[in-house]
DNA sequence: GTGAAAGCGCTAACAC
DNA sequence: GTGTTAGCGCTTTCAC
C-alpha cells in the first residue's frame, strides 16, 4: 500500500528485508549482489513506488550532474542554435542544464557569482559574454570547469571562429566578384560602460570589420570611412544604416553586414529604396542563421549548432577530469553563395560612378573550406 | 587563510565561536540573533570564503527552487519567445530553470518521467506537448505543480489562445477585405503514431483550420478542398504547398498560413512565382514572431512572450501553495495589419510566371521599430 | 539569544 | 554478498 510519505531507501530496505547498503547497490548496479536479493529489492521498490531523491544522491556524491548555460539575448537566432547544440549533447551525456539568460551586465554578474556557489552546478558554458578576471578567478577557485563559446577568455577552453578572417573572407569574396565600393554595416559597442566594469560586449562585429579593412588594404583599395556604418545591433538599425549608404552620392555596389540579422535589415532597406538585389546591390551576411537560407541570403557561414555541441563536449571532457586541447578551438568558416550576391553592374544614375568594372582582376577567392587558419 | 577544503557552516561556527545553529540563523536572516554575534559570524564567513552548499540547503529544506521547462523544437521562434518569457519571471522569482528540449516522443517520455523523480524539480512548465494521462498522473502523484502553455490538458492549469477563434478571425479579416478564394497552408500531424501511444502533436494548426472553415461556412462560401494544403511544419514545405496553390487554374487571392514560419514560406513562393504581394496575393500569418514585423507580414498576433511569463507566474503561485484560477487562461488574439494584405485585384496574366524579378525574395518591411534580436 | 542534536535521503568505507 | 555506520552540509526543533 502506498503511504503518504514518499518511500525512501530505508523503507525499501525494510520491505525487502535487507540493509540500505544493498538497496543502494541495486540502485547503482553494483556487481556484488545476489540475483535473488536484487530482484527482491526491485520488487520492493516497485511495490512502494520508490523514486530516488535527486538531491540526496547529489549531496552524497558531491555532484548534481548539472551544468549551467549562460547566454545573452536568448531570442537571438544565433544564440538559440548554439543553445540547441549544447543541450543536445549535454542531455545525451546525462546532464541537466540550467539556463541563465543574461540581458544586462548586472544579470551577468549575478548569475556568474551565484553559479560559483557550492554545489550549484558542476560546470558552465558561457556564450558570447565577456568575463572579467574576477569571474574567471571565481570559477578557478571553485574548481568549476568552464568553457566559452564565441568569446576569448585567457586560459579558458573556448570554441570560436576567426572573425577577422571571416570579415576578410567576406570582403575578398565581394572583391573577387568585381565590387570596389563595398559598404559595411555592423555593431557599435553598447550597454553601460561604467568605470572599471566590463560591459556586455560583443566584439565579433569589430573583428569582422577589421577583416574587412585588411582585405581592402591588401587589395590596395582606399577605405572610404563613409562606407562604414555602425549602430546598435538589430535589423531596424541596420536598415537605417543601409539607407544612409544607399543615399550616398556614390553608393556602394555591395554591402557586407556583420551578421545575418543586420543583413536582413540591409535587404529591407534595399527593398524600400527600390534598389534591386543582387542587380544593383549585393548583400553578404554573416552567421548563416536559419532564415538566411530562407531568404536566399549569401553569407559567411559559421557552425552555430556545432559550436554549442563542441563546447558541451569539451565541458563534459573537463568534467570527466580530462584536459582539453587545444584550449582555443577554431571552427571553420565558409562563404555560402545564395542569391543576394552577384557581380556589380553600372549604376542607373551614373554619378561619376563609372564603376570601372574590369573583370581583369584575378579572382583570389578565399577558399570556402578552411576556417581561421 | 583559505584551506583546501571548502568551508562549511561548521567551520564558520568554530571560527566565530558559536554553534552551527546560529550560523544558520544568520544565513537565513532570522531575527533572533544579537547584532554583535551576527557580525562576528559574517566576519568569519568572509574570512573563510564561505559559500553555502546549494544541495545541502535544498535537501534539508526539501526543495531546490528549481523548475523544469519542457519544450519541443527549441529552435522554433515562437517557442523561444515563450521560453524567454518564462525565464524572465522564473529568474526574477529566484528559481533556477532546467530546460528539457524534446524532439521525439521518446525524449518527451524520458524527460517527463525523470522530472517526476523525487527532488528533481519543484514544478514544471510544459510547452505545446501533448501529455498522456499517465504523465499527468505521475505529476499528481509526485505532488509536483504543473502548468502548460499552448496545449490543453484536463485538470492542469493552462495558458493558451483560442486557435479556432484565431483561424476564424484571420479568415474573416480576409473576407472583409473582399477576398473570396482564400487558401490555407498548415501542418499535418507528424511523428510516430504507434498504437496506444500519443505522439508529439501540435494541434493548433488543426484548430486554426477549423476556424477557417467555420468562417467560410458562416459566410456561406463553399470550401474548396483544393485550397487547403497541409504538410510537415517548416517554411520549405509551406513554400512548396503555396506554389501548388498559385499554380491552380483558379489560384487563391489570399492565403492564410497557420503560422508565421509557414507564411514566410508562402511569401517565398509568391516571390519565386513572380506573384506580387499584396497586389496579386495577400498573405496572413499567425503568431507574430519577431521576423514577422521585420518582413512586414500581416498576422494574427498571439502574446508569445507573455504566455511564457504568465505560465511561469501561475506556476510560482502554485509553488507558493496558492490555487490558480481560472484553470484555463486564455490570452487575447488580434490581427496585426502590415503590408502583406490588401484587397484583391484581378490577375495580370493567368499563369504567366514571368518572374518579375525583384531581388531575391526581398523582405517587405513595415515597422522598423522592432529593434529586436 | 544560542547550543546541541535530530533529521533530509543517499553513498561508501568497513566489518562480518 | 550483505549489514552497519559514518558522513554529505544544512535546517530546525527543543532545551537552556
Amino acid at each position: 500500500m502506498t503511504t503518504s510519505r514518499p518511500a525512501t531507501i530505508a523503507d525499501v530496505a525494510v520491505a525487502a528485508g535487507v540493509g540500505v547498503g544493498t538497496v543502494s547497490r541495486v540502485l547503482n548496479g553494483a556487481p556484488n549482489v545476489r540475483e535473488a536479493t536484487r530482484e527482491r529489492v526491485l520488487a520492493a521498490m516497485e511495490r512502494l513506488g520508490y523514486r530516488p531523491s535527486h538531491l540526496a544522491v547529489a549531496l552524497s556524491r558531491g555532484t548534481a550532474r548539472t551544468v549551467a548555460l549562460v547566454v545573452p539575448h536568448l531570442t537571438s537566432p544565433s544564440v538559440v542554435l548554439r543553445v540547441a547544440g549544447s543541450l543536445a549533447v549535454l542531455g545525451e551525456q546525462g546532464y541537466d542544464t540550467v539556463i541563465c539568460s543574461v540581458d544586462t551586465p548586472q544579470q551577468r554578474d549575478h548569475h556568474l557569482s551565484a553559479l560559483t556557489g557550492r554545489h550549484r552546478v558542476d560546470g558552465a558554458i558561457v556564450v558570447s559574454l565577456r568575463l572579467a578576471a574576477e569571474h574567471v578567478e571565481a570559477f578557478r577557485r571553485s574548481r568549476l570547469p568552464l568553457v566559452t563559446i564565441d568569446v576569448a577568455v585567457a586560459g579558458v577552453p573556448q570554441t570560436l571562429v576567426d572573425d577577422v578572417a571571416g570579415g576578410r573572407m567576406a570582403t575578398e569574396y565581394l572583391l573577387a566578384m568585381g565590387h570596389r565600393r563595398i559598404g559595411f554595416v555592423g555593431d557599435t559597442m553598447h550597454g553601460a560602460q561604467a568605470a572599471g566594469r566590463l560591459r556586455l560586449g560583443f566584439e565579433s562585429s569589430q573583428r569582422r570589420l577589421a577583416g574587412y579593412r585588411r582585405a581592402l588594404a591588401s587589395a590596395s583599395l582606399d577605405i572610404d570611412p563613409a562606407l562604414v556604418r555602425r549602430g546598435p545591433h538589430g535589423p531596424a538599425t541596420a536598415e537605417a544604416l543601409a539607407r544612409d549608404l544607399l543615399a550616398l552620392p556614390a553608393p556602394p555596389t555591395a554591402i557586407f553586414a556583420a551578421s545575418d540579422t543586420q543583413a536582413i535589415g540591409v535587404l529591407a532597406a534595399a527593398d524600400k529604396c527600390g534598389v534591386s538585389v543582387p542587380g544593383e546591390l549585393s548583400v553578404l551576411g554573416f552567421d548563416d542563421i536559419e532564415s538566411a537560407a530562407l531568404l536566399g541570403l549569401s553569407t559567411v557561414r559559421q557552425p552555430l549548432w556545432d559550436s554549442g555541441a563542441e563546447a558541451a563536449r569539451r565541458l563534459c571532457a573537463l568534467l570527466r577530469g580530462e584536459r582539453v586541447v587545444p584550449v582555443v578551438q577554431r571552427l571553420p568558416l565558409s562563404v555560402v553563395t545564395r542569391s543576394t550576391t552577384d557581380r556589380p553592374r553600372s549604376f542607373p544614375t551614373a554619378t561619376g560612378g563609372k564603376a570601372a568594372w574590369r573583370g581583369a582582376m584575378a579572382p583570389r577567392m578565399s577558399d570556402p573550406a578552411t576556417g581561421g587558419q
